[in-house]
DNA sequence: CGATAGGATTTTTTT
DNA sequence: AATCCTATCG
């Protein structure tokens, strides 16, 4: 049967009813790899789910058949959510979840064979920076030469590689030396039973690589696997899905089973952090993909919108081609704002929300969208004067505050006193007089014996009378109080028993993170009560495998034994404790990032936070050369690209009106910058536009008319004390004297020493005046342009 | 040992 | 401007 007959008839279904065609199709494909190219606001997750649905209502697969990939808990959450919706059967039985859930739950099944314990416990990006500056101080590192940020985000864009120190390629004295920190890192680890993110994914890649009878189980079992935001995918976990669904023999390939990727090309935010969109590319190749879909059908935005997505977009090389396109009429132009300071564009800004407010539009449909973090502070001040109920995305989560760190650290002693990392956080917290003097002889201690901190306080005579072994029998005492407690009494005990409760008592800024732990106490007890201690499909460390074999399997896998079978699963009859399951929990799910949950307000957030939602109206804020597209991104080759599916995001985020705005002064970092409009402006059509500013040149037109641009910058630079209020858009004031250096924002210059750059930004005047120059050899500096020997290039 | 002052350091971020 | 980290002082 064809696709479209198949298509066609399983219209009957009502499962199908509400899909286009494009959408039936992808859900209706028979079983093999295929690649969804799904277009902003294109029914993405619904196709996701509804295939689900249809392979399961068909009997085309048993819910254990199925494997379905996300990177976000949320995401994995909502596909749960819409398919339990759908479906009256139990979606139990089905791995529904994140990358990082799912190397968990097979880790922990198979905890024997890839050498952790059972209990091992997750390193968060916090913990990990501790655990390198640890390991840096005890190995007596030069952290000028090795900074610890550089050396984790080293082992990490290794292990996403997916290579182990050995096959890292070191062809300098520099990479050898990190390798060896690579090497030591890993050590440590192993030693304390504690596992990184990367390390998750990496470990759980090799568990299948090297052990052929599980791969072969889980190849067996996940005969549907499903990946959601496949250009999202980096290295290794594209490696990973390989080992489920094909055999690599000799470097050769062979893909086997059905697997559907489900990606946009376009929306591509995160090669930052070594998101690899080359994977959809390579995907078609190696999996020999017969099937390609696009979804184009945007169900979201009216055309005017659309239709500057979709041209700024065409500015990108490189791209897998695709048009959105939608039913719904060309709705309002896309209204553009130049304001002339930062704070004027906030004001602007909370004029117009209040004119969409007053017009009944619901605040909570409003979204303030930002390149950085550091805008938000702007915005929130204008809506905090005016009274306009805002909620800020991102920052700390729930998990990630300190004091909950501390109370966790607490746990995870109990449960793995070897836990250094956790050791050092709380070992003087609250304060009982360990100082950095009396750690420090411990770490020695502890190296030269190749221990634990725990396991070294007794050979630096920490005896129950010093400090560090008073720390020791506390941590005891709460241990043996906790057996045979409920997870809750357990937590309670601790934030008590540890001091934490009572040191926050003390502080009279304290009452917040009391509040906090108060709400740690019950955030377990909500675990205890839905997860059943994480046997449910997304947050669950330890799969079903405890509810399908009866047996007590104490390991694995039995290489020798039978392929497939439950007992393949997981080590059945070791469940893990609630208190290792919360903590795993609490590790690999962090809570939510948005502040409180605000009643109807207006949502302010980064443009990479936005995506995967909408609103009625969308403010794109600050959209000016070197905020938007960000100065730092243009380094490499690429970044650009990059910034421009980022606005590529903001603005397909917009239902029905979109307003892009741009300041002409900006305080940034606690400096005034001055800077053009950003060059996204010229990629738009205008026909989509309505500017509601008089028009003025921007970055991109700039390199054609030189003389425009450097009147305005003179002009703008002339206005540096100016109450920027009384600069009316209209009129302008009197021109000054272009500087006498004659070198601009955008210009292409020389210098003796440097080599070609181009100017990012400058500022002051006369005798003061610098200009920060991004040089192709020689990274970003600031010049004196009193004393830098700079010329023009043309 | 602990508090405080000075200094560097600021894109985006999930797990 | 604001925060986080380090070095220094009491």
């Amino acid at each position: 049967m064809l696709a479209q007959d198949r298509a066609a008839a399983g219209a009957q279904m009502p499962l199908l009813a509400h899909l286009n065609p494009e959408q039936r199709a992808a859900v209706t494909l028979p079983a093999g790899h295929a690649l969804i190219l799904a277009g902003a606001g294109s029914g993405k997750t619904r196709v996701l789910t509804t295939r689900i649905a249809w392979l399961l209502q068909t009997g085309q697969a048993a819910p254990g058949e199925i494997l379905a990939v996300t990177f976000t808990n949320k995401a994995a959450k909502e596909m749960l959510t819409r398919l339990s919706a759908m479906l009256p059967i139990s979606v139990r039985g089905m791995w529904i979840g994140t990358f990082h859930g799912l190397c968990n739950r097979m880790l922990r099944a198979h905890h024997k064979l890839v050498g952790l314990p059972q209990t091992f416990q997750i390193l968060d990006a916090q913990d990990q920076l501790s655990a390198v500056k640890r390991l840096l101080k005890a190995h007596q590192v030069d952290e000028e030469h090795h900074p610890p940020r550089q050396v984790a985000w080293f082992i990490n864009g290794c292990k996403e590689e997916g290579l182990r120190p050995d096959a890292v390629p070191a062809p300098n004295d520099e990479t050898r030396q990190r390798v060896e920190l690579y090497r030591l890192y890993e050590a440590q680890c192993q030693r304390e039973g504690v596992v990184d993110f990367a390390e998750l994914l990496l470990r759980s890649y090799e568990l299948l690589r090297d052990h052929a009878p599980v791969r072969a189980h889980y190849q067996r079992r996940f005969a549907h696997i499903l990946v959601d935001e496949f250009q999202d995918t980096n290295r290794l976990q594209y490696l990973w899905l390989k080992q489920l669904a094909g055999d690599v023999v000799d470097g050769q390939f062979t893909p086997r089973g059905s697997v559907m990727a489900v990606g946009d090309d376009d929306q591509s935010i995160y090669a930052f952090r070594g998101a690899r969109v080359g994977n959809m590319q390579d995907f078609v190749r190696e999996f020999a993909v017969g099937q390609q879909i696009k979804l184009e059908e945007n169900y979201r935005s009216c055309s005017n919108i659309l239709d500057s997505a979709n041209a700024l977009i065409a500015h990108n090389s490189r791209r897998l081609g695709k048009n959105l396109r939608t039913a719904r009429g060309p709705g309002e132009p896309v209204r553009i704002h130049e304001a002339e300071s930062d704070l004027m564009e906030a004001r602007w800004l909370v004029d117009e929300i209040r004119q969409l407010a007053a017009d009944g539009m619901a605040r909570q449909h409003i979204a303030v969208l930002y390149r950085s973090n550091a805008q938000s502070r702007a915005l929130e001040s204008q809506l905090f004067n005016a009274g306009v109920p805002y909620r800020v995305y991102g920052g700390l989560r729930f998990f990630e505050r300190a004091e909950i760190k501390h109370a966790l650290a607490y746990l995870r002693l109990l449960e793995n006193p070897h836990d250094d990392t956790s050791f050092a956080r709380v070992v003087n917290f609250p304060p009982r007089g360990i100082g950095a003097r009396t750690l420090e002889v411990l770490q020695d201690a502890a190296r030269a014996a190749g221990c634990s901190l725990w396991d070294a306080v007794s050979s630096v005579g920490g005896s129950a009378g010093t400090k560090l072994g008073g720390f020791v029998a506390l941590v005891e005492v709460m241990r043996e109080r906790s057996s045979g407690q409920s997870l809750r009494a357990i937590i309670e005990q601790v934030v008590e028993g540890s001091g934490l409760a009572g040191h926050y008592r003390q502080d009279k800024e304290g009452e917040d993170r009391l509040d906090n732990l108060k709400e740690l106490v019950s955030a377990a007890e909500s675990f205890v009560m839905q997860e059943g201690f994480g046997r449910d499909a997304v947050a669950l460390p330890v799969d079903e495998t405890a509810a399908l074999t009866q047996s007590p399997v104490s390991q694995g896998v039995d290489p020798d034994a039978p392929m497939g079978g439950p007992q393949l699963d997981a080590a059945a009859g070791e469940t893990l404790s609630p208190l290792v399951a919360f903590l795993t929990h609490a590790a690999l799910e962090a809570g939510d990032n948005q502040a409180q949950a605000g009643q109807d307000a207006v949502q302010l957030m980064t443009v990479h936070a936005s995506k995967g939602l909408e609103f009625d109206a969308v403010f794109i804020c600050g959209l000016e050369e070197g905020l938007f597209p960000h100065e730092n991104a243009m380094a490499d080759q690429g970044g650009l690209e990059e910034e421009r599916r980022l606005m590529y995001v903001a603005i397909t985020r917009a239902r029905k009106r979109l307003y892009l705005s741009h300041a002409q002064v900006r305080m940034l970092h606690g400096q005034t910058r001055y800077n053009m409009a950003s060059r996204f402006f010229d990629e738009l059509p205008e026909g989509a536009l309505k500017h509601l500013t008089p028009q003025r040149r921007s970055a991109g037109s700039f390199a054609t008319d030189y003389r425009a641009y450097s009147e305005r910058q003179s002009r703008v630079s002339g206005g540096f004390d100016l109450d920027y209020s009384s600069l009316g858009s209209a009129g302008l004031p009197a021109r000054k004297e272009a500087p006498a250096h004659g070198i601009t924002q955008g210009a292409q210059v020389f210098h003796t020493k440097f080599g070609e750059g181009r100017v990012l930004a400058i500022e002051g005047q006369g005798e003061d005046a610098r200009a920060q120059v991004a040089f192709t050899r020689h990274g970003t500096k600031w010049l004196a342009l009193a004393i830098a020997k700079l010329t023009l290039v043309e």
